[in-house]
DNA sequence: TCAAAAGTGTTGACTTTACACCCATGA
DNA sequence: TCATGGGTGTAAAGTCAACACTTTTGA
């Protein structure tokens, strides 16, 4: 065949390239948790000279032979010991100064965990959570990555049932209504949230209710089997999205 | 400060992961072009024998001194000739096998260009417009990419005045609904549709009129000037996104 | 005079918001 | 008996979907 004489083969192409394989890939998860009527996100102090003092992301580089969620994962587990998390692509950032070490190119994950029934190992490294709303300063650029996560979850929460991963298994219908509120930063009217939710069909109720509150205790419901997904959902297919 | 013991330079984590700075980097644009009531997208054959007679997505691997955003801007100023356009990133794609050359991951942007008023160098490469509806199939992961980056488009599409990078600058009523439908894939009711785009309040009513068409002419209208964004339209703030 | 698309409003269904009272529990 | 939140419905406003006729132009 005539038309092989401009092809080459992938092996080839890699060698005429192999200067730009110096860049490094790296994935940070912004790891969303919930507590005490706040967001919180997980931080570890970063070991760079650079930005002593400041917190960073965790994060870590992409192994030449694991993909993006892989590492996503490994990086979960390792830093919190967990691996059944709700985890969730957000962005590529990859300004050319972002990182002083050289060129790293990051893909930002956003991950939802539940701070109280999953024990972490946090204590050894130094890993502590951190009220969203408190964050002023990180370390690289990873508060603009931080936003951007942030405004994605507040931007799926009603759409799809996500937040479940951030609760226990039994909660209230209030607890789930403080958790929206921390999420999306404003109040809800009670009524309109428990009707909206009740339309959503998310929810089973167990007949069980809260004990050791100091007042009229509320039913515990659990989020539907069906709803149970611990990974990044994809978006829906070409359904009607908007309306014209 | 003792704390300093335990810190490390960048430079000295630099070289210490040496090893990982194996991975190569490259973005490729899902440029979207509409003519003839039809969504199109840029394709290129793929030059790479295990790909033989497949088309791809126009990429190139990303330059060490180059951020993502310039890297794009150079692929579409190389193959169309063109730097005025819309461009906005979608995602990251980074599965193990996805490129034979070796570990390549890639950011995917799409792009809006207006076919008729940009004369392109299409001629010289093998560089084509196809319809987006009748591609089945693509080099690597391209088709997963392409449906991706449609899926993006037709979440932004009413929400933000984006398409009219796809059409010339003086455009009828009729010619924008056509366009939606292109790209939303469903017809849409006309009055209805004018009703909600005078609404949003996008448009200038130039006070000329269609000519050259078999039937009644229609009114022409231009964009706003304080919508005419050419990049990637960051989202909104914390305002209320949903409502509970 | 025909074919094609321009231009234009209303109604009913549905969704969203705002809002208030009595109830159950623990302290 | 008090404080706290649980649990519930309705009315008014706004949005969405469906739908048809007259007008203007070129062929």
């Amino acid at each position: 065949m005539s038309k092989a004489l401009n092809l080459k083969t992938a092996e080839i192409e890699k060698i005429s390239h192999l200067d730009y394989f110096n860049i490094a890939i790296s994935v940070d998860c912004v790891i969303f948790g919930y507590d005490d009527k706040d967001l919180k996100v997980l931080l570890i102090k970063s070991d760079l000279e650079e930005f002593e003092g400041l917190y960073s992301l965790l994060g870590d580089l992409v192994r030449p032979d694991e993909d993006l969620e892989t590492a996503s994962y490994r990086i979960l587990k390792e830093r919190t010991g967990l691996d059944d998390v709700y985890l969730e692509q957000v962005q590529a950032f990859g300004s050319l100064d972002r990182h002083p070490s050289g060129r790293v190119i990051t893909i930002a994950y956003y991950s939802l965990i539940d701070i109280r029934n999953h024990k972490l190992k946090l204590e050894n490294n130094e890993l502590h959570w951190h009220s969203v709303k408190t964050i002023k300063k990180l370390a690289f650029d990873h508060k603009m990555i931080l936003d951007t996560c942030l405004m994605r979850l507040q931007q799926q929460v009603m759409e799809n049932p996500v937040v479940f991963n951030l609760l226990p298994e039994k909660f209230s219908l209030r607890e789930l209504q403080e958790l929206y509120e921390a999420i999306l930063g404003y109040e809800l009217d009670r009524r309109n949230f428990r009707k909206k939710i009740s339309i959503k069909d998310w929810l089973t109720d167990i007949n069980e209710m809260e004990t050791d509150v100091p007042h009229r205790p509320g039913k515990l419901y659990k989020l539907k089997a069906e709803h149970r997904k611990r990974s990044g959902v994809r978006r829906n297919t070409v359904t009607r999205v908007v309306s014209v």
